[in-house]
DNA sequence: TCAAAAGTGTTGGCCATACACCCATGT
DNA sequence: ACATGGGTGTATGGCCAACACTTTTGA
């Protein structure tokens, strides 16, 4: 931090981009907007913007999130500072430096694409490819980041709406994780860690129809997860 | 990332930060620089500087890291981005960004304060307090990190010679975690780790003087840890 | 009456904690 | 001889995966 003037350094545009994930239909999707303009016109990238004069990247991602997807109150919305993106030559134009984020949402609002990007559409994230820039691998590692914090963070509620089912809660993980879950075991690990969820004291709503209906529950006020919530090891790993 | 022109954004300093720890004499200790000029001249503050035109954040951090500590190969060394901090007004002269790097080093070369910096010293963490700018922050940011990645990375091994005992990596534990841990349970999982450590098949090496002497291990090749090793509950948390 | 989803009970095995104990070295 | 640190053995208890079972609804 020592030995700058104004001119000791080449400026750089600051922008922040997104990946925002939703649940939907049982598949994770991600929020992409088609760019309108070179470079990579028409193909599909993460919505994101610069940070303005005034504001940190955090604001600007809040910012930008709720412009993307037309929400008026992101406040409570979960998001998340995953890295900084600054290799040369990222942008072919000019030195560009991307603060990403993600962002998780319960099953969107429809409407999207307000902003300034021509079109946005939620896309299962298995389709999420060739996107414009670096915003591929900046997608593979919000996911991983996501799948990684699920297993000792109470961030699956953030997939939720405010009230929800531990049904629902699980399918969260199953989709993030692309694993099944044994539901009497993940059930007890769930109302075990004090702060997950809290029941709601009324009524229980109906699973899709069929089914004995679930009881509600709201997200609670815990933060990490003791003890963890393990992925199922995929093959033969030593655990 | 859409919309931009050349005079869509206001100029940013993009800049590195670097909390590099290294354990020394049984107590965590933090690299800092006395600063020579203001603001906060005379204040203690993480080495850093800016991001060049030609290189990436990482690679920024990776020079910094070699200027400051006087090392000459800094290729092998467990460097890891950390977040970037961008709040306007974090420098009051201008607006700067900059993205903070956790770095872990073996005890240390004790030759550091080469670069720019006025004095550059070796200071245990408990006395970096009142640094400059918000370095106070990303020093605690960092040694939280680096304390949670113990737990479930390999990490460790970072913070040791290329040949080690078991003992030495145990101290590493104990040091940044701030507590005492079973040495035959420590020994136990390590070694029921693949990959974590690799016995070296040669000699054994006194310990100090006293006592038995030690097998000597290398850093094995695997990255994560399955399953973790956790560090103690502090006092009756549920897990 | 059956299917489907929620929820409860139970059991066996694994692992980790805690601690006892032996080994090799310097003083 | 003893202190010091390295290393091995072992048993108890807790946790968890697996699965059987009951409950409540819609069709």
């Amino acid at each position: 931090m020592d030995g700058y003037a104004k001119h000791a350094f080449e400026p750089f545009a600051v922008t922040v981009d997104l990946a925002v994930f939703t649940i939907r239909a049982g598949a994770l999707h991600v929020l992409l907007v088609e760019r309108g303009q070179e470079p990579y016109a028409g193909r599909w990238a993460l919505p994101g913007g610069f940070v303005r004069p005034d504001e940190s990247a955090e604001g600007a991602a809040r910012r930008e999130l709720g412009e993307e997807t037309g929400l008026t109150d992101v406040s409570g919305l979960h998001l998340e500072q995953l890295r900084t993106y600054s290799e040369p030559g990222r942008d072919p134009r000019m030195r560009v430096v991307s603060v990403a984020f993600a962002a998780l949402l319960p099953d969107a609002p429809e409407a999207c694409g307000g902003g300034d990007a021509a079109r946005a559409r939620w896309t299962p994230y298995d389709r999420a490819r060739e996107l414009a820039f670096d915003h591929d691998r900046i997608v593979a590692d919000a996911r991983e980041r996501v799948g990684a914090k699920l297993e000792y963070t109470c961030l699956a509620t953030a997939f939720c709406p405010p009230e929800f089912t531990l049904g629902e809660l699980q399918q969260v993980y199953e989709t993030v994780w692309g694993a099944t879950l044994d539901r009497p075991n993940f059930r007890r690990k769930v109302l075990a860690t004090p702060g997950f969820v809290e029941a709601v004291p009324g009524a229980a709503r109906l699973t899709g129809g069929r089914g004995k209906p679930a009881a509600l529950y709201r997200a609670g006020t815990a933060a990490a997860l003791h003890p963890p919530l393990l992925r199922p090891t995929p093959e033969g790993r030593p655990a």
